[in-house]
DNA sequence: TATATTTGTGTAACCAGTTACTTAAATTGA
DNA sequence: TCAATTTAAGTAACTGGTTACACAAATATA
């Protein structure tokens, strides 16, 4: 039982004391840990969607109808990862797809009837964990503000970019 | 070639106009911006390495022998993720593995003859990387402080807890 | 001392993304 | 008009994590 206390001792974050070398896996276990806690909380309420389907009922909900491609570039998603979502709304019944008349390619998806039914309760839930984003939030006033700024960089020039420009750099002040 | 150009328009992101509910998702999606940049970043420049070694690296050199649940617990990492990571070092070459003396269900990671060799090289392209991240990071002063409370918040109660105690709040006003 | 519990590691199956490739349809342009 | 190019969707194989389970070794306990 000793032992068990041992346990308990608070063990500095590794990742954080390496400061910026430690910024990439930390980002990774964050949004891990909000994604498992999502799929949990859905799991034991016996709700029958997954963590990023409120993307897409939002989409789908503003926009009536609307294909796999435009749905990946409004969310910034490689498409066939937008493929896997929709693909298993479609197997929950929450989404249905025909094909265009005018471009036999494009497949137009809708929400079903029934996604329409159940959207009320599951907006408690959505409604729920914006709440819970917005606390986590609260003592960190600036935080979204500083991420975008981050995004646009990385949008703008990637890691590997920088990081070869950074090589380079070293390399002539040596 | 017009549409080209069409193609090229700024699209606003959704998952930013949404606020709070698409902060999940920009988090995944810029952690695997940097993953997949760093992958690429090795693999273009020939290096054997895979973007969390330098953290294994870091604590064997810092510990010189270390258990997998010990770095499992210094990275927070699952235990499993840790043996995953370890096989794929051991396969190059990088940490060899030992059973302890006393306790036999231990294995004692150390780093190879190789590694020692290969790091003053990879130092280079870590030493750049974090460069990169201080780059990144040089208009959001306030970001890695901020970043902390969150997790911090998320060890404390995570997700789905403070979801559901906000789901009761909810009905509870009703 | 014998049994129950805990601990360290390993394995399997899963998950939500990715890149690379394929195929068919639409569009472009010589 | 017909061949070349582009675009939309789908599939396969992979990635780096996860949880759940198994098993042997060590430790605690009755």
């Amino acid at each position: 039982m000793c032992n068990q206390l041992l346990k308990l001792k608070i063990m500095k974050d590794f990742l954080t004391e390496i400061e910026f070398v430690g910024l990439t896996s930390r980002l990774k276990r964050l949004s891990d840990a909000l994604l498992y806690s999502t799929k949990e909380l859905y799991k034991s309420e016996g709700l029958d969607i997954e963590p990023n389907w409120n993307l897409i009922f939002i989409l789908l909900q503003e926009n009536e109808a609307m294909t796999i491609t435009e749905i990946s570039e409004k969310l910034q998603f490689s498409h066939p990862a937008v493929v896997k979502i929709i693909n298993k709304m479609k197997k929950n019944g929450h989404v249905e797809t025909k094909t265009d008349d005018q471009d036999k390619r494009r497949q137009i998806l809708t929400l079903t009837e029934k996604a329409h039914r159940q959207l009320p309760l599951f907006e408690k839930y959505w409604t729920a964990g914006r709440q819970t984003v917005m606390d986590l939030l609260e003592d960190s006033p600036n935080f979204l503000e500083e991420f975008l700024k981050i995004e646009e960089k990385v949008n703008q020039s990637d890691y590997k970019e920088r990081t070869l420009k950074n090589l380079k750099n070293d390399k002539l002040s040596n």
